[in-house]
DNA sequence: CATTCGTGGCT
DNA sequence: TAGCCAAGAAT
């Protein structure tokens, strides 16, 4: 290993690289596989309390791969991006009938696991294994479109190569769990996104960014995705015992998998949404309408409407329906809900 | 190649 | 405070 980017990086993580991760801990393949899906696009301090509840809860690939998938969506509630939830619960029961229960170890059979791309491998083959690996994360995106002044959005695929390229340059083929960590720490901690520490960085010394007084400018920003207006109108069904009717959504697209209240997309009248959902109409209700409010996604802004239901009396609910499930928060059954539907869920028991 | 996925923390 | 964007992958 000759690589002056490596050494000085790898010297500075003696340091000052972050030590009390969990993941960094009893570190086994698999759990490294399930720190770094929980990492993708999430910070950290966010993934930390899931993993531990996550790891603690299914300790093995194999016990991961026998739980239903409600329970895997109920340990991912409130993380965001369940697909990754869905696609490791289908990944590991493709471990446990292709691999014998044991994580691969080469970079092609992980990127053939659902959830697992290009980075990711690299991260579970160092991290995971020690063995070689590349990483190309947003921590190390940066460092280097910092090092090296790569100008461009950094989307686009002619720059991503070039960073790939730079990235598998400087990766070295021993140390490799250590340098692994340490690219991400130095990013993380030290080359962050605002107000970056230039002056304790051990490779500012040949840093093309920081050498033309322009370490702000990289990574260049991609160009800003335009937003999308949705309305969301929601019917929340109480019944008298103060449970909630919940349906499951679809497995693709927003939410999938997880559990909300019914999804009026067509402004349906409440009779006729009732009667389709089985729910004998004669009987006597309350209706509410909640004050519409906006939720936020990453590039959808809903306007939530939600209509509220009280029935007064036990409800017969088709029993062939098995995407319809009554809810008791008490009661605490293992589903996957979105933090929109936790929100409303706490509305209606006061 | 562009878009679609959640949520929270930051400035 | 209203965006910006994090340990990306799938389509």
């Amino acid at each position: 290993m000759t690589d002056w980017f490596a050494q000085r990086v790898l010297s500075w993580a003696e340091r000052y690289g972050r030590t009390d991760l969990p993941w960094q801990h009893e570190r086994t393949p698999y759990r490294v596989w399930v720190a770094e899906i929980m990492l993708q696009q999430t910070q950290a301090r966010t993934v930390i309390p899931y993993f531990e509840r996550f790891t603690s809860r299914l300790p093995t690939v194999t016990s991961l791969a026998e739980a239903p998938l409600d329970d895997v969506l109920s340990l991912w509630t409130g993380l965001g991006y369940y697909r990754r939830a869905r696609l490791l619960h289908k990944a590991a029961q493709k471990v446990v009938h292709e691999h014998n229960g044991q994580v691969p170890n080469t970079l092609d059979e992980l990127i053939e696991l659902p959830g697992i791309g290009r980075s990711t491998a690299g991260a579970i083959l160092s991290s995971g294994f020690d063995q070689p690996g590349v990483i190309l994360d947003g921590n190390v995106k940066r460092v280097l479109a910092r090092f090296h002044a790569v100008d461009g959005e950094v989307r686009r695929a002619a720059v991503l190569n070039q960073l790939w390229a730079l990235a598998e340059s400087h990766t070295p083929n021993v140390r490799n769990a250590a340098y692994a960590q340490a690219i991400m720490d130095l990013g993380a901690t030290c080359c962050t996104k605002s107000t970056p520490n230039c002056s304790q960085c051990p490779i500012s010394s040949r840093c093309e960014a920081l050498d033309a007084d322009k370490v702000a400018q990289y990574p260049n920003p991609n160009r800003p995705t335009s937003v999308r207006h949705e309305t969301l109108r929601l019917l929340l069904i109480v019944d008298a015992q103060g449970r909630s009717l919940l349906q499951r959504q679809s497995q693709d697209g927003l939410w999938g998998g997880l559990w909300l209240p019914i999804r009026n997309e067509s402004n349906a009248c409440i009779p006729e949404l009732l009667i389709q959902l089985g729910i004998d109409t004669e009987q006597n209700r309350r209706e509410e309408t909640l004050a519409p409010f906006i939720h936020t996604l990453s590039h959808i802004r809903f306007e939530v409407t939600t209509h509220v239901v009280y029935l007064a009396e036990e409800a017969s609910l088709d029993s062939s329906r098995d995407d319809l499930v009554w809810f008791d928060s008490d009661d605490s059954p293992s589903l996957g809900l979105s933090k929109l539907t936790l929100a409303l869920l706490d509305k209606v028991q006061k």
